[in-house]
DNA sequence: TTTAATTTTTAGACTTACCTAAAAATATAA
DNA sequence: TTATATTTTTAGGTAAGTCTAAAAATTAAA
């Protein structure tokens, strides 16, 4: 079994190796776990002697097949846990992630089988990003930018890029929320900044804002 | 906020000053811990320093109200949860215990208030123990063991003293589990051996089981 | 390509929660 | 009541996971 620490890691390399593709270098984990980069040396070390990722010495770390299973089965966890909070629990999808990040370190096999099966087996977690299945693997999230959009196409809403809370307070002002259909009025080119409509709402939203709002159209 | 150790020591100690009544010894906690008397030391006197208990050498330890509120906590939401997996997961209530020692351990007040709410406000946990409200009161229990009731009295079956695997097992293959009505037709004198019937099965008992097995009479 | 800046690692230290072994206090028995 | 047994505490040590400060390797710039 792994320790609290090092499934944290685990998963913290998981996402960065999506994100950046290559070797993941020391810094970008002590950044992303909030710690001391010789911190991170020390656990990669660790997690290397375990096989979890393989390391060369100034060369960034990369997961093993076991390392990214391990990594997959925490984030379902966090992601079951977040469909379960929101959908029986009727929690506000901005307030789920902090109580997710302690439900995902839960250790029962058998609860996470049973949990999926309460819930209906979900594909996407609240914020719309996919749930990983018992073998860890994840498909491909088919969401993209509100910002990708051009004028009077449409998309559901169905997650945030960098989901501080700062935003999400914002977007629930906006009354924007997880499936909420969103048009794109106009754009204007020079800021990239949109008109949009939601619900029966006119209004006008930053490039920014566009930018960190992910929505699947069909 | 408390460590996992601090919360299962004050766990621990307020278990201990139910069925001991008097000042908790060491030895006792170390028993229940299974740890060295020398680590309760220790922690006894961080928990004293943080006025959870009182504490005097050699003469041991008593929960203040404080310590025992939050340890109440604790043994509210460990109940919680048991009632969530069994409702609800539809687990066995004698696989619930491992996992509902982990979940007692997340930290969410909010969470603790809609898990009740979803849960229908239940009043005792599977194994027929009183679930604290949300101040720490722990309402008695007016269940007694099954060796305390006399010919021809029946009872409902709500919870095992010692919840050893084995134990609950053997009460599985004789179709005993919680809610089940208990008849005693008789009782042997000289071993205290009972003659039971559940649902529709007759068989005997030995004193021992009887001991182990709380029902409700009403 | 040599120097400067950045990244990463090493070395040594701290905290939590545990341990063993020995000493001290308390309780029990002769 | 003295001696023995038991309980409890103290002293010192270990492992996990973190830290700071300094050294080493790598990358970027002059």
């Amino acid at each position: 079994m792994f320790t609290l620490a090092e499934e944290n890691y685990l998963k913290a390399i998981f996402h960065l190796e999506h994100q950046l593709k290559s070797g993941v270098p020391t810094n970008a984990i002590a950044e992303r776990m909030e710690t001391k980069p010789s911190s991170v040396t020390d656990m990669v070390q660790k997690l290397a002697d375990k096989q979890m990722l393989s390391y060369q010495k100034y060369k960034g770390t990369q997961l093993t097949v076991e390392g990214r299973k391990i990594a997959a089965g925490v984030i379902r966890k966090h992601r079951l846990w977040e469909v379960f909070l929101v959908d029986k629990l009727n929690f506000n999808w901005d307030e789920v992630h902090e109580i997710a990040e302690q439900l995902e370190h839960i250790q029962s096999s058998e609860l996470v089988g049973r949990l999926d099966e309460f819930l209906g087996h979900p594909e996407f977690d609240p914020h719309g990003d996919p749930i990983p299945d018992k073998h860890g693997n994840l498909k491909l999230t088919q969401k993209k930018l509100l910002s990708e959009l051009k004028e009077n196409q449409h998309g559901i809403c169905v997650g945030v890029k960098e989901s501080g809370t700062d935003f999400l307070k914002y977007l629930d002002t906006k009354k924007i929320s997880i499936g909420s259909e969103i048009i794109v009025l106009g754009i204007e080119d020079f800021d990239g900044s949109m008109n949009i409509q939601v619900e029966e709402n006119q209004f006008f939203i930053s490039k920014k804002t566009a930018e960190n709002l992910y929505v699947k159209t069909n």
